[in-house]
DNA sequence: CTTAATTGTTAAGCAAGCTTAACTTTGTTC
DNA sequence: GAACAAAGTTAAGCTTGCTTAACAATTAAG
C-alpha cells in the first residue's frame, strides 16, 4: 500500500540515488526527511518486501524499476501542482513548494491529467525541473552545472534553482535573479568561495551557500 | 491537534447535530465514517479533552463553539475546493466531492485565501450548499423542503443536493435536472412514494430514494 | 594491521487510530 | 415494570510509523 510515508521515502531515494548516480544511503534519506537513522532501515524493508526497493543491509537503498514508477508519479505530482498554482492562482515560486508537499499525496490520477491538461503538458516546473510524463518519460533537461563551479568571463544562463528552501528563493528575488537570466562571471574569491556575477548589467556577490544551489547552463565562454 | 481523523470526525458532529438540531449520536457518526462505534466513544473522549467537543456517555456529542469553528474551517475548505475544481478544471458536479474529500484536509489557509479571491469569494458550493465565510458565518441559506414532502401541482425550484453519492448526481445529469431548474409536482404515488414531476416540459418520475436527496424551494403554489 | 570514528541495524517501546468481543445502559414492547 | 432489543462503552489487541538506546559493521587513521 501506498502512504504519505512511503511516498516520501521513494522520492528522497530516488533524487539521491540519482544525484548520487548510486545507491542512497541511510543517513542521507534520514537528515532529508528529519527521520531517525533507525526508522529509514525499517522502512526499506518494508518498501523491499513490496518489490519497490532493493535493500542490503549495509549497502544503502535503491529502486527498482517499479519503485522509480512510483516515485516519479510523485514528482510529476508535486511539480504539477507548483506550476499550476503559480500560473492559475498566481503563487510566488518560493510559495509553492510548500503547499505541493502536501497536494502531491492526495491528488487522484484523474485529477492530476486535467491539470497536466489544463497547462498544456508543461516540461518544467518553476524552478526549472523537469515534469516527468505520464508514461514515466523525463524531459530532456539541458547540460548545466552547478553555478559555484562556472568560470570566470564566461556567461551563463540560470536553468534551474533548488527549491526545498524558499529562504533561497527569497533571495534571489531581492537580488533579481530569475529562471532564464544571464549572469556573466566577473571573479571568482578563493578566500570564501563567494562568486561575483554581472546580472542585469549590476554587480553582485553570491556566497558559496547560494551558488551551491543554482545550475546554469553555458551560453558563451 | 488536528489530524485527518478528527477533522472528518468534526465534519460528520456538525453535519449531523445541524441536520436534527440535537446532538450527534454515536450510531449515526460511525455509519456516516465506516468507523465502528467503540472508535467513536473513544475519539469522542479525546476531542472532549481538546475542547473541541461536549461530550456525555450515552449522551451523544456536540460541537463547542470551538469545534463549531474547526468544523466550518474544513468545511469550507472543502466546498471552495468543489468549486474551483469545476470553475477551473471543467471537473462535473458529481465529480468533485471525493477530490475535495482529500484536499481539505491539505491546504493551508494561506492557499484557501487565494481560491477563495480568485473565486470571488463565492456564497455556494456545485450542490448548493453555503461555502462559510473566513469569519466563520454562512450565507443564508434559501427556505428549502424536501422534494419529498412537496405538494402536488406546487412549483418549485431545485436549490441543493446531497453530493454523497456520485451516482445520484449521475442519474440527476441523466434525466436533465440541475440546480435552479423548476419543476412542478405532477403526482404523488403513494404505493411507492415515488413522485412524479414535469420539468423542462418533460415528465419524470422520480424515486423516494432520489426525492429524499433534494431540497426544493417553493416558488409557485 | 589495529584502533577509533562513523554509519547502519536491532530491540524495545510509544501514540494514533483503528478492530472485535464482552459488557452496560437506555429504549421499546407487552 | 419485566424482558428483550438496540445503542453505546470498555477492554484488549493490531498496524503504522515513529523514537531512543544498545549493539554491529564499515571506513578512515595512525
Ligand atoms: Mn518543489
Ligand atoms: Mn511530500
Ligand atoms: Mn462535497
Ligand atoms: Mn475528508
Amino acid at each position: 500500500m501506498s502512504t504519505i510515508s512511503k511516498e516520501n521515502y521513494l522520492k528522497a531515494i530516488f533524487s539521491y540515488s540519482t544525484e548520487l548516480d548510486n545507491n542512497a544511503s541511510t543517513t542521507m534519506i534520514a537528515n532529508h526527511l528529519s527521520i531517525s537513522s533507525s526508522a529509514i532501515s525499517d522502512m526499506a524493508k518494508k518498501l523491499s518486501k513490496e518489490g519497490l526497493v532493493k535493500y542490503e543491509k549495509y549497502k544503502g537503498i535503491m529502486l527498482t524499476p517499479h519503485g522509480e514508477k512510483a516515485a516519479l508519479k510523485v514528482i510529476r505530482r508535486h511539480r504539477l501542482w507548483e506550476l499550476f498554482l503559480m500560473n492559475v492562482l498566481g503563487l510566488d515560486w518560493s510559495e509553492v513548494h510548500n503547499e505541493a508537499e502536501k497536494l502531491e499525496h492526495y491528488s487522484t490520477d484523474f485529477l492530476i491529467d486535467k491539470i497536466d491538461e489544463y497547462l498544456g503538458h508543461p516540461d518544467f516546473d518553476p524552478h526549472g525541473h523537469p515534469i516527468p510524463k505520464k508514461n514515466g518519460s523525463i524531459p530532456e533537461i539541458p547540460n548545466v552545472i552547478l553555478l559555484a563551479e562556472a568560470e570566470t568571463n564566461n556567461k551563463y544562463e540560470l536553468i534551474s534553482v533548488n527549491d526545498k528552501e524558499s529562504e533561497l528563493i527569497n533571495f534571489l528575488k531581492k537580488v533579481g535573479l530569475k529562471l532564464n537570466s544571464k549572469l556573466e562571471i566577473v571573479d571568482k574569491l578563493d578566500y570564501d568561495n563567494s562568486i561575483s556575477v554581472r546580472v542585469n548589467k549590476k554587480n553582485i556577490t553570491l556566497s558559496k551557500k547560494v551558488s551551491d544551489n543554482l545550475f546554469v547552463r553555458l551560453i558563451e565562454g
